[in-house]
RNA sequence: GGCGUGGUGCCCAAGUUGGUCUAAGGGAGUGGUUUGCAAAACCAUCAUUCGCCGGUUCGAAUCCGACCCACGCCUCCA
């Protein structure tokens, strides 16, 4: 069985070949980096991840760029609005994405290209574009991309260009452009870029937004790599125009596999940041919502689907992870002697969880057949039927199966000081107590404890705790 | 106006190239086991039903037709 993704291009699911065996090249479009990203745009990251560790899971080695954009109309009116230069507030979210990043446990990407790094060859593709008579230039110093002149225009994000005139924007167009639809390559210099600007062909200026992931991607991956990735509010125009910008320079196919995901919702509307109704990562931590349960909230409902955020379903979230945890916890404290081991559990379960994944990434399928191994094997440990060797491997496929997953060792990113010697002394108090059946003694420790956040569990091992 | 997605138990959600669905899995609830208590775990229970109406079929959540509802794209946006 091989993998199947659903293309959007095709508008249906296709099996999975890369261009080169075992190998993959993906492109994922990157956040703009003008203010923090909410978890809406991370919804969208957090599926690129997942996409990564399951063909990595599959033994698929991945070469991934991830863009950050860093010069556009959001990053210069930003940074005028603080007054401050565009390096240094992209600076600031750059550093904010990445921190980000590594509090979701995403995997991170060979290379994360940013456009200020690539203006010289985007101004070489557009003149590229220019020689091939795909491009006009207006007075104002700006290069438009003639979408008249590339045929397959609409295709990815299924438009019809004859009818896409009525809803435009053109009187509020403050380019000079002949058809409606043709998009900037490099946009003339205008006075509210401030400093913000290159030197080119055309005078000064700054490039358009889609010529950087055409370049950029060209560069890393080259002209035709396997898969594209971004948010369904990507396919047009942006990636639309990526493609036509793309095949009509290199005169190459581009891409193979285009990936979308759906939105994030609200209160079943978009999360944007036009409509004030979204949270950013720091909002949610913040509020002491374990950054493991936001990773498994946005990754656990399908990719394509509508996710509608509530706090309900973090603390749901939070739950399944926990079963998955405690479950991993008692595999790795069992001390059992039984005579059985999981063999026929472990490929059933490894079989059901990567049938369901080849599915384009049919995650619900996936979980099934891991829940169903967690409680076969709780209960084959409660009875002691479970050898040895039998929690050994399970513990093995575990963690395989969290290396796509990527929730087992995450740190829930509170930022709470805690002192450990403390509660452990109270821990050692209350163990007295226990031992001297004074449960009133021991019960107010508890107590005392949990006013602090803190939540003790005793086991065979001795007792545990742990915050919240 | 054009294009598109979704409506499955109390909540989330898979299944939608027809029969193995007497509908996975997670959460909540209820009863029980275990436990000094608590937590976790385990067992049992939890949709004759898949937005609504009609049709095709031996058989439909899955196919066809109409309708209702929600959302999205066509404009910066993950």
């Amino acid at each position: 069985m091989s993998i199947r993704f659903y293309n959007t291009i095709t508008r249906q699911k296709e099996a999975f070949q890369p261009l080169e065996t075992g190998k993959v090249k993906m492109y994922t479009c990157g956040p703009t980096v003008y203010d923090y990203a909410h978890i809406g745009n991370y919804r969208t990251f957090i599926f690129e991840d997942l996409l990564r560790r399951y063909l990595e899971f599959r033994g698929f080695d991945v070469n991934q760029a991830m863009n950050l954009t860093d010069v556009d109309d959001n990053t210069i009116r930003r940074s005028r609005e603080r007054d401050i230069s565009l390096t240094e507030l992209t600076d600031e979210f750059k550093a904010a994405f990445h921190a980000d990043l590594k509090t979701l446990n995403m995997q991170a990407a060979q290379n994360y290209p940013e456009a200020t790094n690539f203006i010289p060859q985007m101004i070489n593709m557009i003149s590229d574009l220019e020689t091939k008579g795909y491009t006009y230039t207006t007075p104002d110093g700006s290069v438009f991309f003639n979408i008249g002149k590339y045929e397959q225009y609409g295709k990815l994000a299924n438009l019809n260009p004859d009818e896409m005139l009525s809803g435009g924007r053109v009187a509020d167009d403050s380019y000079e452009k002949e058809g409606a639809r043709d998009f900037a390559l490099w946009k003339g210099y205008k006075a509210e870029d401030g400093d913000v600007q290159w030197e080119s062909p055309w005078g000064k200026g700054r490039p358009g937004w889609h010529i950087e992931c055409s370049v950029m991607s060209t560069e890393l991956l080259g002209p035709h790599f396997d898969i594209h990735c971004g948010g369904v509010d990507n396919i047009f125009p942006h990636h639309e125009n990526e493609l036509a910008q793309s095949v009509c320079a290199t005169g190459a196919d581009f891409v193979n596999y285009w990936l979308h995901s759906e939105y994030l919702l609200v209160d079943n509307k978009k999360m944007s940041k036009s409509l004030n109704n979204f949270y950013t990562l720091r909002d949610l931590l913040d509020q002491d919502y374990p950054a493991e349960a936001i990773r498994w909230m946005l990754i656990t409902t399908h990719y394509r689907q509508k996710l509608n955020f509530s706090v309900s379903r973090l603390e749901e979230a939070q739950k399944a992870v926990n079963r998955l945890r405690e479950f991993y916890s008692k595999l790795k404290a069992y001390d059992g002697s039984g005579e059985e081991d999981a063999e026929d559990q472990i490929r059933v379960a490894d079989e059901q969880f990567t049938s369901a994944m080849d599915d384009d990434l049919n995650i619900s399928g996936g979980l099934a057949a891991i829940f169903e191994l967690v409680r076969w094997g709780n209960r084959s440990m409660v009875e002691g039927r479970l050898s040895a060797t039998g929690a050994n491997d399970l513990i093995i496929l575990i963690r395989k199966f969290d290396h796509v997953l990527g929730v087992l060792d995450m740190e829930s990113g509170l930022n709470v000081e805690i002192d450990a010697d403390f509660i452990e002394s109270k821990i050692a108090d209350r163990n007295e107590a226990r031992a001297n059946k004074d449960f009133t003694t021991s019960d107010a420790i508890r107590d005392e404890l949990v006013a602090l956040g803190v939540e003790l569990i005793d086991t065979p091992e001795g007792t545990k705790w742990k915050m919240k």
